[in-house]
DNA sequence: TTGTACGCGTTATCAC
DNA sequence: GTGATAACGCGTACAA
């Protein structure tokens, strides 16, 4: 393989009779050229088919066009809806994005963030970083050397820039819509450790009291792990148990996508029909809503929406450092399909 | 916001008495430096918190440790699992990914790569490139001024490094495995315009010719687009037609998942019971195969292995840029799940 | 074992 | 309008 090298400004400005100067004034229309030299320049540039080595143009004004873009995993299309959202407006203003995958581990999304510093990039967007490397104050430390987006990620107390879903009205509202389909027995699903569980945990009891519900602790059905195919297998699991023993239940609230799928699972095991027997209802609104038999009523968190708006702020940021911290929240969309219907007791 | 600068090498050789070049040596081990020195400089290094700039680096070596990585889709599980091998190897050995989506578009995927080497990306991995790009010689230029893998593309007579799925031995192990458990009618249900279609349909139809099954045209089902959650929809009402209108098929193959879960959801909704009633098999083993119900039969394409093997090839090549052009074929693996049994007429 | 000086490819500064 | 030169931050012949 013989990579011929690339041409350099030095090459054009051979080539065209004039100095390297001239050609960067050419390339870059800053300062006044005349027309004649400027038609040279052009001329030897498409011969030499020049273009100008980014890299080099990073060092001198150390600012790249790229951006870093930190998620705990790829191949879980909340995530991947967050990125595509992003990366077309990155794309439109004319930069280029690195993507790492930190697997969830708080110490690689240190190591990865450390080696986007050392490319230069101009800012990092962190989807569901670690709550470790927000409470501990490092995102708030980092923010101070670079801009920062932290998507779904949130702490009181800690100043940085985030971008957030309001899981809050979401589950409001999909609460309150089976509640006017005359559903009082509502089953929570949820999964172990995240913020965004405990905000939605902390609205249905609110709910429930609100309602005069009466709440048991079995209404909570907490399954280990959130993301993920295994979610699905460990929801049914679950959720055939407790429709199996406890018979009172009309209607499912599932904290995401996945475990409402887990739960639609258990209930076509046990020839219990969905929704005339039972409803369920998700959150995500991810692709895999819509490939379910029945497809799934469930929240619609916007994410490519997210991504954009992160994409939007952080430029903001880049242009002008000074401009302060900033709380966006966007609103969820209640998306009725067909896994919810009136209550049948 | 108060960006306080990095330190450079300046800085710390400095700080430590002695001169950038020994402060080189120190961080890159490749010349002898006294001991006392090295601990003097070590300690430099430590209290400015000093890191190399990447980027003047590359300027240097012609070198970043950066490799680009273009897709058509960021969203499409196949994809993303991909991508995820990919990346898993090249975190390893130091490299960091610039992740782009072509959307689909030859000029897009071509003006992404142009980015890629103003960016002077060491390397170049392409997933499912445009058939056109390959067949025009685009790519075959290409090669030969970066090292180039392309995934899933192949064009005999187009010289390039390849790394691709056996479609074909997979869809056979398929069939086999349908005819092996009595079926005789096997329905064929493909997308329209993808090379793979075209690989397995001839397959499909050699395997009926070899096994004197009666081939007719209406055992081929075409649905419009390939990828993404509208494909269930479109495969749900060409597969419920089918199996209103002809009730002689006992089972069905399917291009891919997304195709399998829309015949899944059409037998669902004419009450028809896989696998009972009706066998059904899919392709590619994504995500979505193990969380239908009942969870799909399907063939492995091993595409976080196909990533895999294409990061080393990269590596390969970047490290040797003579090594010439290779097609590496990846074996697939039949996934036996739930959605295929025995022929029951 | 250590230091000096130059080069990587580009842009900014200053002089003409 | 245009050109020479320094500078961005680092690595490396070459000299000491």
């Amino acid at each position: 393989m013989s990579l011929l090298k690339r041409a350099t400004i030095s090459d054009v400005a051979k080539l065209a009779g004039v100095s390297m100067t001239t050609v960067s004034r050419v390339l870059n229309k800053n300062y006044p050229v005349k027309e004649a030299t400027r038609i040279k320049v052009e001329k030897a540039i498409g011969e030499l088919e020049f273009k100008p080595n980014l890299l080099a143009r990073g060092l001198i004004h150390n600012k790249t066009q790229t951006i870093g873009i930190l998620t705990p995993s790829i191949e879980n299309l909340f995530f991947s809806e967050v990125v595509k959202g992003i990366d077309s407006v990155m794309k439109e203003r004319g930069y280029t994005t690195f993507l790492c995958n930190t697997e969830g581990d708080p110490k690689q999304e240190q190591r990865m963030i450390d080696n986007l510093k050392d490319r230069s990039v101009d800012g990092i967007i962190t989807i569901n970083p670690r709550t470790k490397n927000i409470k501990s104050g490092y995102y708030q430390t980092l923010s101070k050397q670079i801009p920062v987006i932290i998507i779904n990620g949130y702490n009181r107390g800690i100043q940085c820039n985030y971008v957030l879903n309001d899981g809050e009205v979401g589950t409001l509202e999909a609460l309150k819509y089976l509640y006017e389909l005359g559903h009082r027995e509502i089953a929570f699903l949820r999964g172990q450790f995240s913020y965004s569980y405990d905000v939605k945990e902390s609205m249905y009891k609110q709910f429930c009291k609100d309602n005069h519900l009466e709440f048991e602790e079995e209404n909570i059905i907490v399954v280990e792990d959130g993301n993920g195919p295994q979610t699905v297998e460990q929801s049914k699991a679950l959720v055939e148990k407790i429709l199996r023993e406890n018979k009172r239940f009309t209607c499912l609230f599932a904290c995401n996508d996945w475990m409402a799928v887990g739960a639609l699972n258990a209930a076509k095991s046990l020839n219990i029909s969905v929704p005339d027997e039972f409803s369920i209802i998700g959150f995500d609104n991810t692709i895999i809503s819509q490939i379910t038999e029945p497809r799934l009523t469930t929240v619609d968190q916007n994410m490519t929406g997210l991504g954009q708006i992160s994409g939007k702020r952080i430029c903001e940021l880049i242009e002008d450092k000074s401009s302060g911290n900033k709380k966006i929240v966007i609103e969820t969309k209640l998306v009725k399909r067909e896994s919810v219907a009136k209550a049948c007791r």
